[in-house]
DNA sequence: CAGAAATGGTTGACGCGTCACACATCCCCC
DNA sequence: GGGGGATGTGTGACGCGTCAACCATTTCTG
């Protein structure tokens, strides 16, 4: 506890409001994007590009988890109710009784492949178009600066 | 449309993953941590803020939302459920039967006076300590230009 | 080889955000 | 001054994310 606890100081504190700012909005915007271009969310998109990544286009739900950094349950939620939309269907694994794959249809795939030009097409647009070279080199090292120090404050608890 | 519409480059790919990975943890660091050290979320911290910014702690509902650039409805969903915990109530308009007021309460203002000197640590902790001054200063030029390259491109929307 | 513990995954309840709509009040203009 | 539109706000339904608990299976340990 410091003894004065300052504030951010104006500079920063400007900084900060427009970064938390870019960080609700960008991915809305995103969002709206890509839903009045697809039918896809902005989850449902993250989901088929980790699947599609992989040669069998088929992949272990805790794997999944991972990858995409999702807890379990919420990908359970989200694997159901994209299964309902005939996106992914699930499939027993036979070595283990207890796990599950997720598995790409082929609707799903038509899906990505429908949407994912248009989506690189915003992405560059809206970010990569706007900033210089030398930005995005300082924005990167910030980004990995602040993702290590994440982690390395967020491991231990 | 593109002839080719080609990916990101790799490096570019890296980058915006980890653009992205870090906008969904940081904010929910900071929500863990807030929630740690107070019975605030981070809306609520939102709100309370644009509520003690004010002389007489007491904004009308629109203004709110636009400062906070929350859907109206959105916050009415919100105030009503802090009205339900007293840290803020409404009050209705002397002048305009339809307006309402959000006012601060004895309870919210001591709650976000308690909460505010450790949440501005936490920000401090994880982004401002591990970003040197080049890379703040092109930080926060890159993410004024992709806010201003946002609005351009979602007003006409 | 029998438990006990760990692993993989799902479910239900609940708070939140969005969308569409409802509703009252105010303003304007004829 | 009496509609008609605009303005300010609230509500209900629905999809999503989190948390805690759960169930089935596997693995470990004696």
């Amino acid at each position: 506890m410091d003894t004065e606890t300052p504030w951010l100081s104006e500079r920063r504190q400007h900084i900060w409001r427009n970064w938390l700012r870019m960080n609700t909005e960008l991915p809305a915007a995103l969002h709206r994007r890509l839903r009045a271009d697809s039918d896809l969310s902005l989850s449902d998109y993250d989901v088929l590009v980790q699947l599609t990544d992989t040669a069998e286009a088929r992949v272990r739900v805790l794997d999944l988890a991972r990858a995409l950094r999702w807890e379990r349950s919420r990908l359970s939620h989200h694997i159901r109710r994209m299964e309902g939309r005939g996106l992914v269907r699930r499939e027993d694994v036979p070595g283990d009784g207890r796990g599950a794959y997720v598995v790409l249809t082929a609707h799903g795939r038509a899906a990505i492949e429908q949407a994912a030009p248009a989506h690189v097409r915003t992405v560059r647009d809206l970010v990569f178009d706007s900033v210089d070279a030398d930005e995005l080199t300082a924005l990167g090292a910030a980004v990995d600066k602040v993702l290590a120090r994440l982690e390395a404050a967020e491991r231990p608890a």
